[in-house]
RNA sequence: GCCGAGGUGGCGGAAUUGGCAUACGCGUCGGUCUCAAAAACCGAUGAGGGCAACUUCAUGCGGGUUCAACUCCCGCCCUCGGCACCA
């Protein structure tokens, strides 16, 4: 049999002219299963890559389908956004032609894979009909106080010109481009994603089937700990500074307390301070040094005495009050307490300032080291300088202190956060417009929703200058008040495109819908989605984003469900020399040319076995070669039916012919078994492999009658639906099946077949193989083990020896001890 | 520094959860076919030693538990990801 890309476009078409793979939601005649595959940014084309992901989507898909399952497999695009602008840009075309003639390619490639989608539901994020939902969405999380204005630090790429949130900045630097990104105080929107921090943390644990690694990934970013915020009276001044620590065990060793230039306290503490001018002086400089990673290695501790005293509410001592550079201003309360014997900061900048160091966790050398520690000892001990905690470890000394200080009123037990609010809006032209007003007499007015879309309009330049390009669009700032009717100006910045994709995977289950953003009914019954695939590197970004967006939806009774992604599979990326696939390091492989040459299943099937799909893998030609040999060979193997004699044998099987039955029923377990694990394709189609390798042996070691060769061939293909439909369809067709391979159900496996009477078991003497030998089952323990020890090479091993023990497990081994 | 994942032939990777290490594929070598080559097919293939029957050593390193360890325990080393002045 041939097969030729011509097999494929047949196929593909008939799978498109059945639309098989369209859904009716309200069909309940079957169970649902909802399968999402990330969907695309159409910033280029697609390369091999990228095709793992959506082969991954496709395999699951024919999968549940032939199981019986009313599969919803959607499609759609991320069509908003940096990635796609910087392209149009580097082409010198607009963002949207860009994109939509990148949409057009991309849909191609993927039906000339043979990926199985619902077009009808196809989503398009920069389309009105989408992005008025992204923007109600917006405005019900206004309503709701969850999306506001502030004045803040932010990041600040200087490439993408635009603001960025901390989750785009890897590593300091910008997610897209990797220019390192600085740190602009501007007015930007947020989410308040925060107020969720506890949540989108704790219910992590019901995520059973999403993979620890991401798990751990956003519990970090969330990063929660537990700690006492202390109040701090002031000398002389009735008010405290509070200050949020994870070890009050080491309150005895505080010194001094360390505060942000941006900390309330700071204008009241130095109005009458001597050095007023210098202080002043000081926050002038640090004010334009905002603290960021890029400056971590050579980032130098400063600080100015403010002249003023604290309490040490344990000690009872005073201790002096600083401003200091190196004091978050947006974690804990601005303002910390200085333990410099226990934390390398505090004890780096006491050092440099010589301010007191007393160690209060550890017993050894208390004495003689006092103000002569190399460095700080940040781990736990026992406590010692430390009043009646003196002697307590850590752990309790950090309770009974906490309630300590809860009975007298000088600190209270709290958590604390390392997220942040999510910022939104960026000062570029490819996005969704942020619906909201200014007027001179009512200030921030959000747009009405009945007024939605506020359309993109469309521009002739839009290249990033640090500005909005729509601030230049007279027609677009100009508007009426929603409010009070009088002049207006609309906000120029846009939004992040993660808040388009925080959203999409509801909007396939109602894309036409006109009135609603989707129908709450039937997301109910399809969500969350029983299966999503993609990239590891959407951990945090898209990942939280969405989580936080599905749960406010929930908040909002728009959603039954708490959590939008039930099992979630991060495929690994697909390498070639040794480095991520791009066009500036030419090492990207197209998949045209091996669609070309080999066919699509060719490639479907090579991106599947190369590897464990949840790894990076190396992209080898030869592999492709081999997927290519393969599926040849077995091709073969469906020809050699044509040839084959028939006609009705009532004899009993031959030994030929029950090994082959035997194999067809094992593999079709363990296949089966394969891909209700963990995705293990690579391991299911080894097992196809073996599968023909037994029918070939079978084959050339005795008579195979025609039946059940046709049952071999049938279940060799019908096993590698998932993997290879095109000639999968095209062998069942062959073998005269009237319906697509999709209308089938799942093979199953009789376990009769797989029972072993005779099995062939290894003997060891002293944990090493000797010999094997052929045992019936049914034999008691005794009988095998006597014949066992009867061998010639057990004897010969043996010598003069006795057995000291034998020790015989079912079907496995004999191992005889001396 | 902290957290997570991993380390098995020349290479990608298997191993029923403690029971015959290296399945399956790639590569390499040998053979068949051919005037020849390619393709295809068949066979061999962890490393060392031995004419051989055999034998020794091998799952990052070092210990331990066990009749038996890639698998479990203790102590290290290395690689890759994530976070990183978060008090």
């Amino acid at each position: 049999m041939n097969y030729t890309k011509e097999t494929d476009k047949k196929w593909q078409n008939y799978w498109a002219k059945e639309k098989v793979f369209n859904v009716d939601t309200k069909d309940s005649s079957k169970p649902k299963y909802y399968c999402l595959v990330m969907f695309p940014y159409p910033s280029s084309e697609l390369h091999v890559g990228h095709a793992r992901n959506y082969v991954i989507g496709d395999a699951v898909v024919r999968y549940k389908i032939t199981q019986g399952y009313n599969v919803l497999s959607p499609m759609g695009w991320d069509a908003f956004g940096l990635p796609a602008e910087n392209q149009a840009i580097k082409h010198n075309v607009y963002p949207q032609e860009w994109t939509f003639n990148n949409i057009k390619r991309i849909k191609e490639q993927l039906n000339s894979w043979g990926i199985g989608y619902d077009w009808a539901r196809e989503v398009t994020t920069c389309l009105p009909d989408y992005y008025t939902w992204t923007q109600w969405i917006f405005l019900q999380l206004y309503k709701k106080g969850f999306a506001y204005r502030k004045e803040a630090f932010v990041n600040w790429c200087p490439s993408c010109k635009t603001v960025l949130a901390n989750e785009q900045v890897i590593t300091a630097s910008c997610e897209r481009c990797s220019t390192k990104v600085e740190q602009k105080k501007l007015k930007q929107w947020f989410f308040k994603i925060t107020e969720y921090a506890e949540r989108l943390l704790s219910d992590l644990e019901t995520l059973d089937d999403w993979p620890q690694r991401v798990k751990t990934m956003q519990q970090n970013w969330i990063g929660k700990s537990w700690g006492v915020e202390i109040h701090f009276p002031l000398e002389n001044i009735t008010s405290t500074i509070n200050c949020f620590t994870t070890r009050p065990d080491t309150i005895f060793g505080a010194t001094f307390l360390a505060l942000n230039w941006e900390h309330p306290c700071v204008c009241g503490l130095i109005k009458d301070s001597p050095n007023r001018g210098e202080i002043e002086a000081f926050i002038e400089k640090v004010k334009n040094q905002p603290m960021s990673a890029s400056l971590l290695d050579n980032f130098e501790k400063e600080g100015i005495f403010t002249h003023k005293y604290a309490i040490n509410p344990m000690t009872k001592r005073r201790i002096p009050i600083w401003i200091a550079n190196y004091i978050l201003t947006e974690y804990g309360t601005g303002a910390i307490m200085c333990v410099p014997a226990h934390d390398r900061r505090d004890f780096e900048f006491a050092t440099k300032y010589g301010l007191p160091i007393i160690e209060v966790i550890g017993i050894k050398q208390s004495k003689t080291s006092r103000h002569r520690l190399k460095e700080a000892y940040e781990g736990e001990g026992v406590l010692v300088n430390s009043a009646e905690f003196s002697g307590l470890e850590s752990q309790e000394a950090k309770e009974k202190i906490a309630e300590h200080m809860e009975t007298h009123n000088i600190g209270r037990r709290g958590f604390n956060y390392k997220l942040r609010d999510w910022l939104i809006s960026r000062q570029r032209y490819w996005g969704a417009p942020i619906p909201i007003v200014y007027c001179d007499s009512c200030g921030q007015v959000p747009v009405a929703e009945e007024n939605l879309p506020v359309l993109l309009p469309e521009v002739k330049e839009f290249l990033p200058t640090g500005q909005s390009p729509l601030t230049y669009i007279e027609e677009f700032i100009q508007t009426k008040c929603p409010k009070c009717g009088k002049a207006a100006q609309r906000e120029t910045d846009t939004m992040d495109t993660f808040v388009d994709s925080s959203w999409y995977y509801l909007r396939y289950i109602s894309p036409h819908e006109k009135k609603f953003p989707f129908i709450s009914a039937d997301v109910n019954t399809w969500l969350p989605v029983d299966q999503y695939i993609g990239g590891v590197e959407h951990a945090i970004l898209h990942l939280m984003y969405s989580r936080f967006i599905n749960k406010f939806l929930f908040d909002c009774n728009l959603v039954n469900f708490t959590e939008p992604f039930r099992r979630l599979f991060t495929q690994g990326m697909i390498v070639k020399d040794g480095a991520k696939m791009s066009k500036s390091k030419g090492n990207v492989v197209a998949p045209d040319y091996i669609i070309e040459k080999y066919g699509a299943d060719t490639m479907r099937l090579y991106i599947l076995f190369m590897g464990p799909p949840q790894k990076d893998a190396e992209w080898q030609d030869e592999g492709l070669q081999g997927a290519w040999r393969f599926i040849q060979r077995a091709l073969r193997l469906a020809d050699t039916l044509k040839t084959h004699k028939g006609g009705v044998d009532t004899r009993e099987p031959n030994a030929s012919e029950r090994a082959l039955i035997k194999k067809i029923h094992s593999t079709i377990k363990e296949v089966t078994s394969d891909l209700e694990g963990n995705f293990q394709f690579n391991t299911a189609i080894s097992r196809v492999m073996e599968l023909v390798n037994q029918a070939y042996k079978s084959l050339g070691s005795g008579f195979v009658r025609k039946e059940i060769l046709r049952e071999t061939v049938d279940a060799i293909f019908v096993l590698l639906a998932p993997f290879t439909p095109h000639i999968s369809e095209e062998v069942n067709q062959m073998l005269g099946s009237k319906a697509s391979l999709l209308k089938r159900r799942w093979p199953q496996w009789n376990e009769e077949y797989l029972k072993e009477e005779e099995v062939e078991i290894a003997v060891l003497v002293n944990g090493k193989v000797k010999d094997r030998i052929q045992i019936n089952v049914n034999w008691p323990k005794e009988e095998i083990e006597k014949k066992a020890l009867e061998l010639e090479k057990v004897k010969k091993a043996l010598g003069k020896n006795s057995p000291a023990k034998v020790i015989y497990i079912e079907k496995r081994i004999v191992n005889i001890v001396l």
